[in-house]
Formats: C-alpha cells, structure tokens, sequence
DNA sequence: CAATAAATAATTTGATCATATTCTGTGCAA
DNA sequence: TTGCACAGAATATGATCAAATTATTTATTG
C-alpha cells in the first residue's frame, strides 16, 4: 500500500524531525515559559510519539541552548539572565549585520517582494494586537534574510541564538502587548532595494539592538 | 548493591553522554575524516552501546553542525569549503577576542599557572611531533581560557566552532606535520600575568588568524 | 559476442516502539 | 536526623519494520 504521508506532505518526514519542529515552536512561539520543565513522557504523550524520537528532538535543542540538561537529568527551559542576555546581543550584533551586508550583495527583486508581503503581514499582526503572530513573522523576516546571504554556518549560529532569548521576547511581548512594537524593517528594505549592502547592515543593526533593549527592559 | 560505576568515574554519566563525549572526541582529535560516514549500528558496536544513546549523541553533534544529516537520513562528517572557512573565520575572530577579554579581568594567578602548564605540555607535543597530542592541548588551551570568561553562551558558541574545522585542521597537521606550527600562547599568557585584557584580547587574535591561515592553506 | 542498461534480490542501515532497568526525590517511620 | 520504601521519570536494550544501498541477474542493443 501506498504511503499516505508521501503523497499529502512533501517529503515524510521522520518523526524526531516533526517532534524538533514542533518542540521548537513551542518554545519560540508557544507556551513554553523560560523555567519551565520539559518531560519526556509528557512531551511523546502531547505530541503522540514514541520516546526515542522525543529523546532525539531533546537532545537536539539541548545542544542548540534552547533546553537545558540539569544535573537530575531533567530538563528545562532555561532562564536569560541579564549577562546572558548582554552575551546574546553581542553575539547578535556582528553576526546579524554580516548577515545582512552578504544578503544584500545577492538579493534577487523576487526576494524583496517576498520580504515585503512578510513585513505587512507583521505590521497587520502588530497592529491587531496579535503576539503569537507577530513572534512568528518576525523570526520568519530575520531568517528569511540569513538564508539570503548563503552563508550555512553563520545562519544556523544567528538562527540558534533565537532560541536562546525567544521564550524572554515572548513573555516581553505577553505582558506589554505589541503596540508599542518597533523595528527597522522597512529601513532595511529600503536599503536593500537600493542595492547598499552597507545601509542594510546598519539598519539590521539598529533593529537588532532596540530588539535587545526591548527584553532587557522586560526582564529587568 | 552498590553501583560501581559511582565509586570509580565521578558521576556516572549517562550512556548518551558518553557517547556524545567519545564520538565528540574522535571527530576533534580521531580519526573520522571530512566526508567520512557515520552509521548508527557502526557506532553503536564500536562503542559497546545501544541504539538509543548513539541517536541521541548524533542528533546532539549534528545540532552543533560536527555531523550533517543527509536526504538519504545518513550521517557524516561535514567537508568544510572555503566559504564555510571564511564564515568561521569571521565568527572567531570576534568571539574569541571578546572571550579573553572578559576572561583576563578576572584571571587568579592560579588560572594562569595551570595555562603554562598546558602550554609547556603543548610546546612538547609539538617539538615531539606528537599530532594527536597537539590537537588536544591546543583545543584545551583555548577552551580553558573560554571557561574563565564565565559566559556560558559565548563559550559554547565558540567551542561549536572547533567541531566545524576540527576535522580540517587535523587532516591539515597529518599532512604538514606539527613542527612548523606557530602560535601566540606566549604573548597571551604574558597580557594576562599583566593584567592587560586588550594586549590578551589582541594576542589571541593574531593566533586565532594564524590558525585558520594554516587550515586555509591546507585545504587549498 | 561484448557491453551497457534495467530489473530484481540481498544486505545494510535507519526509525520506531514496547519493555525492562536504573535513577531521583519525597514522604513516612524509627 | 537517618534509613527505607515508593512513585515518577529517565535510561537503555533489543525486536520489528521500512527505506536505501549494493550486488546480482537478466535483458537489450550495437
């Protein structure tokens, strides 16, 4: 018999691949609060899968700082705290503008429209109050523009620091609503029509560090 | 019954995480090349575990990009490109001169006693020509210096820079030998003893360049 | 007939699960 | 306070199935 699976998605993935998938967007967008603690038997019973592969999406977010492994060999979502969270933004601060500079020497007028149409989903999310969503396009604008740039390595560490300070923008965002939201998109989109890698990089900057400051100020 | 493993080993570790620290190993300082394949039950046999546990470490190393999963769902080690080397590069050289700044602000005398012996154990293994042995000590030089930064974030982002080039470099040093590998461990000690993070900020800098010189070089 | 290509069988490897074992912390009793 | 038992949770194994690779055979063509 034919694999249902095959023909309704596109590729069947493995289950430790969807349980990773969903996990990660639980803790980026989802109900899972810094300090929480993670199961296994309560995470293969919510997301209805076997141990193993649960096991191997832990393992996996694990490594990438978006869990922790404590000593009781539990685990939990971790909590920033401020020096982490100065770490991240420094971290932030170079690899996303680099990012950006080699994303804006390739981009493609097919790119920027599809940047566009992501950016005025974000605003509308923004504008109607609606955090989940805005959390999502607004991770999605970022990680559209690192695949830009071609560059796998410095993608995945930008991508993973996301997972570090994601479930702290999220309650930031829970408790002082979107509305007051601000970001330097269209900046950057202006910059990146006009072809100046340069003006891109600065912009992202910019959006990067009111970003930073925004948790801080939520955390403090 | 008294569990064994307790009175000998420290903590008894998990299976996972032996495994994880054992395969870890052999791609930094072993014998698994760039390109090599990496299968679950080959490694499960090697090293006397279940199935289980070798899964989870996998997923762990190629989360921090030690391992690429392929379409096919197999594992290997990842061949580094030019471009991948560029990008790292660029990610030490901010992120390991930032590291040693903040670790020399708060360096005892007792810290820097214990880098000089690893660094003269270091200057023998090269003057022995003792590769293995090198690759050792030179990673565990900089990770000690890493520790001693006490910003567990930025640690790990730059210890997951030496899986990515780790098997490179050690092609690089069976190729060329270790004799003529030069470093600035001296010049960073001697900042350090002086209180001075800028002049150890710099000096690890200038060593980070020579490194990734070499593995340049010896992947061209 | 030789050589290449296609089809098929055999083997290897990966994915998942059910089950047994071990570990951790907690509450209760001495 | 100390020791013990129990419940909840993590750990680890081996069995089973599915997918992919490799080897073998068969067919086809020049």
């Amino acid at each position: 018999m034919m694999n249902l699976d095959k023909t309704l998605s596109a590729a069947a993935l493995p289950v430790h691949e969807i349980v990773y998938q969903d996990l990660r967007a639980l803790i980026l967008f989802g109900e899972f609060s810094p300090g929480e603690a993670v199961t296994i038997q309560g995470l293969a019973t919510r997301l209805s899968a076997g141990l193993t592969p649960v096991r191997e999406a832990i393992r996996r977010l694990t490594a990438e700082g978006a869990l922790s492994f404590n000593d009781n060999r539990r685990v939990c979502v971790p909590t920033l705290s401020l020096k982490d969270l100065e770490d991240v933004s420094f971290a932030r601060q170079f690899l996303e503008p680099k990012l950006i500079f080699m994303a804006a020497q390739q981009v493609t007028a097919q790119d920027i429209a599809a940047l566009i149409t992501l950016d005025s989903a974000l605003d509308q999310a923004i504008f109607r109050g609606d955090a989940p969503m805005y959390l999502r396009l607004n991770y999605q604008f970022h990680h559209q523009l690192y695949q830009l740039a071609r560059a796998p390595i410095l993608s995945a560490l930008t991508d993973g620091l996301w997972l570090r300070f994601g479930p702290s923008l999220r309650i930031v965002c829970g408790r002082l609503g979107t509305l007051h939201l601000v970001d330097q998109h269209k900046e950057t989109l202006l910059a990146l029509k006009a072809g100046d890698p340069q003006a891109a990089s600065d912009a992202i900057l910019q959006d990067v560090l009111q970003g930073m400051e925004q948790i801080r100020l939520g955390i403090a």
